[in-house]
DNA sequence: TCATTGAATATGTATGGACATATAGACATA
DNA sequence: TATGTCTATATGTCCATACATATTCAATGA
């Protein structure tokens, strides 16, 4: 059994300390299953701190809804999160698949990049951070046909050394548990740029889709952003009407 | 001016009043714009409650990033929330309009319902919350197209009596002052049952093509939720991808 | 047997105080 | 002019304590 312990002159705030410590706890499978966790005054006793430290800490866990608490029972690890795990979620993968259409990667690399403002915003964390970035150049046999650049949530747990041949949420959730339910996602179209240009094989200046998504996991936490920048005369990412 | 008053002997906690004190602050136009809210110790003061209770309150909107917190400096409202705000967001009217595609309402229809329990714990409203319905059955000339149902967030404001023929996300965002910045959907496909096939004007057993999405705010906090059923043979939502 | 009471226990609410630390602005100095 | 220093101010962290309230469960009593 691991020993927790509280460093009272460490430079990281208490409550800091005891939030890593709750989540380090709760993914022991007792307490996925429904223990109760340590009451927080006993919790307090133990490590030395005041109650309402203790409750700082849980604060921000139970709203990031990983934990629930009830008055005059305790508190335990939330079961299903947030919202209803919708119907059908698929990777690019997947999708094509079922079109029977086979991709291949032409390019992939894996690096462990600093965060810049905006991925640190959407994260939400700080600018020591490091993110893996994951750039993928996909295709047919004929050509490439959209560049992926991914970064990936340090709680992931990525360390930019995967087998990123295999279908990336497939891979996610087996390896690390993480389980991408929903995205949020917008379009808009740019024109090829030099790079651009040359990993797609167009010329500068073409018209390229563009596709940003924020893969969340259950609870709505973030764990992948994602850009897509597809080549709009092989690609259409669109709703389509026919008329009547 | 407003008076802002706490009831010591309401059975209303009084965090609680002070957080709803100051969402309504906050709606003040010079908030918006960035001046510095009342420093903690002196609304407290003001009050007369403890410094703690309006840290107690005001770290509920922070957490919604309502608010941000600058040590030394003071609170303010915050500027734009969370997710850089997407590129692209448009409503079906919109997207309809740009394809110069032009869609007329068959039904409209809005009530005041209960929240079922998955629309309770997506929206996280208690049993009691009632919920504006809207149910709309939209297409061309030639007939209905799809079935529109959306439940919105009583923190929206809508009453139902509404006037739903108008784009709806610019309805609530000039009159409600409810941004639409995100969704999150899923996609699957069902068979038409008796009244599906009634309103859709297809036989029963006919696929339907469903999308449930779920509408929020930038700040991730949902507004609607969506039901939409569409006529597969009039409406695909695809990617599609021509072959090299 | 069954309903009530009461104790034990956990979280919920609230107070009041103390010191740490980041920020901006005023001021003094090189 | 540029730089450093001091100071007032606001949030950040942390503590000890008290009482309220919901839940559970065992003991009690009709």
């Amino acid at each position: 059994m691991k020993v927790f312990n509280i460093d009272h002159g460490s430079a990281i705030p208490l409550h800091l300390q005891v939030e890593d410590l709750l989540r380090d706890l709760i993914k022991n499978p007792e307490y996925q299953e429904g223990k109760l966790l340590p009451n927080e005054v006993a919790l307090a006793k133990q490590l030395g701190i005041s109650r309402n430290t203790v409750r700082q800490a849980t604060n921000k866990l139970v709203f990031e809804r990983l934990l629930v608490r009830k008055k005059g029972v305790g508190t335990t690890v939330a079961k299903d999160n947030i919202t209803t795990k919708l119907d059908k979620w698929s990777s690019f993968t997947h999708e094509m698949g079922e079109k029977g259409v086979t991709f291949r990667n032409y390019e992939l690399d894996a690096s462990l990049v600093d965060a810049d403002e905006e991925i640190r915003r959407l994260f939400n964390i700080t600018r020591k951070s490091k993110v893996v970035k994951l750039e993928r150049l996909r295709g047919l046999d004929t050509g490439p046909v959209v560049l992926f650049i991914s970064y990936f949530h340090p709680r992931v747990g990525l360390t930019g050394k995967e087998d990123f041949t295999q279908p990336l949420y497939d891979m996610l959730e087996r390896t690390y548990h993480t389980v991408a339910a929903v995205s949020k996602e917008g379009i808009s179209a740019i024109l090829a740029d030099k790079e651009l240009s040359e990993k797609l094989q167009i010329p500068v200046g073409d018209p390229v889709l563009f596709r940003k998504r924020v893969v969340c996991d259950p609870g709505g936490r973030p764990i992948e952003y994602n850009l897509g920048f597809y080549r709009a005369d092989k690609f259409t990412y669109t709703i389509e009407i026919e008329r009547g």
